[in-house]
RNA sequence: GGUCGAGUGGCCGAGAGGCUUAGGCACAGCUCUGCAAAAGCUGCUACAGCGGUUCGAAUCCGCUCUCGACCUCCA
């Protein structure tokens, strides 16, 4: 079953009905990281949003190709095109190669996305790994007319792209205050115009990451790689291009610049834009220095939190918000979602052993539909986990015995958690992995049974606040004693 | 200064002209229970301010205040 979605474009400013180019198959590309130091939350945050998009779109009957990028080249510190890149600047501050640099950002990257069970992208290109395609898109460009070269350096012409196309269109900017505004900031280089950026950068001797190309040893600029890459793998038009807002105003209007001077249309046909996470209201970056890196969170070790939160706490916190609202990060956001998140999957858990009655007083109303519904409107997450939340007070009551359930509402019910805990948000039961621990609760949990029985409240009792004591909760019902980590 | 967005109950956070009690957390009461926890039920119940449009506005329009993002590297 395909769905009718609608998603927000930034390039119009509104909702549209999401119609791809070649239906069944949708290609998205989304900017990834730039693998110079470890990602922060906010980073996740986006990439988090985009998993949800994949999925959902991949639950919805599309054949999506996804693909992510790795910057690991020509990412200059500041706009002055000139001088080293990131990866340079932090080799030298560890003594490292700039690839040992990319390859130690990358595998991290990788685990923190593995913990947050993020599906990989199908395809993860890197800018180093793309230096011949993006000397040719170059060349093309400077072939329509639209860059020029000074002294091995090779500027992007705003102005001359102006003329023919609309530079502004993903922020709605006026091109002569923007004119006005830049020419005050000043600047070096020799650059035409001051809105003109850099394609492809001259390399000095000392440079460490340098290329061949038609204008020299040089490197390539930022914003041509996920120009070049996605048009080799998504082809010149495709359907969804995101990132977090930060990058609209700069890197994405630049990316188009590029790809019409090059290809003369539009690359991609949505723009997504996630917003930012924030702490105190203020966004979360890495030049403000307010980052919270995954270990920390995970691990509580950071002045700001009172204790650890598992990466699925995290994730269910990030959904609990429209990937377009900012989200502001605090302990008690977190905790308010942490214990959420436990009720729900301690429900989940639950729901196996429910038994089926003819005599089923539950109707499952149009809760998948509700989900769908949801999901189709621009990915509404939060009203999805509000109506999981109403499927965890249905598993409950039916367990509690107060509430009887047929085969058949139990069946959807069981759909229902299947298809969006799991498959749609990619959650998973983090506390039932441990199989000796199971085992070895199940058993103190026998024993503590029989002191019951024998009225032994002593014994019982000694067991169940010493094992509160050290973080296991156990929670009696009719249906025997459960158990659940603090 | 320019562009864009936001202000929802104790907190987080959806919704967007009437018929959501959104949802979560917290708090209070009750039920269950040897105790505790869990679970369920009930309650608390808001839309920054001032005008306007409308039979009806948190939702539309105008103004005011506050906050944020982007315009310079950042998802």
């Amino acid at each position: 079953m395909i769905h009718q979605i609608q998603l927000y474009n930034t390039l119009t400013r509104k909702k549209e009905i999401f119609e791809p180019l070649n239906a069944p198959h949708v290609g998205m590309y989304v900017c990834g990281p730039t693998v110079y130091s470890d990602v922060h939350l906010g980073n996740c945050r986006t990439f988090l949003s985009f998993d949800l998009i994949f999925r959902y779109l991949k639950y919805s009957g599309f054949k999506v190709r996804y693909v992510r990028n790795i910057t690991d080249a020509g990412h200059l510190e500041g706009d002055r095109d000139e001088g080293d890149d990131k990866f340079a600047k932090r080799a030298k501050l560890e003594q490292l190669e700039p690839m040992e640099i990319v390859q130690k950002y990358t595998l991290g990257f990788h685990d923190v996305m593995r913990m947050f069970n993020a599906l990989p992208p199908s395809i993860e290109p890197t800018a180093t790994g793309h230096i011949i395609e993006q000397i040719e898109m170059i060349k093309t460009i400077m072939a329509n007319g639209y860059a020029y070269e000074v002294d091995g350096t090779i500027y992007f012409d705003v102005e001359k792209y102006s003329a023919a196309y609309n530079y502004t269109i993903l922020t709605n900017r006026n091109l002569e205050d923007m004119l006005a505004n830049t020419r005050e900031l000043g600047g070096q280089d020799d650059k035409h115009g001051r809105l003109d950026f850099a394609l492809w950068i001259k390399a000095k001797p000392e440079t460490l990451m340098q290329w061949a190309s038609p204008w020299g040893m040089g490197f390539p600029g930022w914003h041509i790689e996920c120009s070049a890459m996605s048009a080799k793998y998504l082809g010149q038009e495709f359907d969804i291009h995101g990132g977090g807002m930060d990058l609209a105003a700069t890197h994405h209007t630049n990316e188009i610049a590029q790809s019409e001077a090059c290809s003369r249309h539009q690359p991609a046909k949505y723009w997504m834009h996630t917003n930012m996470l924030t702490v105190n209201g203020t966004r979360m970056s890495k030049s403000k220095g307010n980052g919270f890196l995954p270990g920390e969170l995970f691990t509580g070790n950071h002045p700001l939190l009172n204790k650890g939160y598992s990466p699925m706490t995290v994730k269910f916190f990030m959904f609990q918000a429209h990937y377009r609202s900012t989200l502001d990060f605090s302990n008690e956001a977190l905790e308010a979602s942490e214990k959420g998140f436990k009720r729900l999957m301690n429900a989940v858990s639950l729901l196996p052993k429910l038994v089926a009655n003819e005599e089923g007083t539950i109707q499952i109303d149009g809760l998948k539909e509700n989900c769908i519904n949801a999901m189709n409107d621009d990915f509404n997450s939060p009203v999805v986990i509000a109506e999981l939340f109403e499927a965890t007070r249905i598993i409950n009551t039916v367990y509690d015995g107060t509430a009887k359930i047929n085969a058949a509402e139990l069946d959807k019910l069981k759909t229902l958690v299947n298809d969006f805990v799991f498959e749609v948000f990619g959650l998973k039961d983090e506390e039932s992995s441990n199989t000796e621990l199971n085992e070895v609760l199940d058993m103190v949990i026998a024993l503590r049974k029989e002191a019951k029985e024998n009225k032994d409240y002593a014994i019982s009792d000694q067991i169940r606040i010493g094992l509160q004591n050290i973080g296991i909760q156990l929670k009696d019902s009719k249906e025997g004693t459960t158990w659940s980590k603090n």
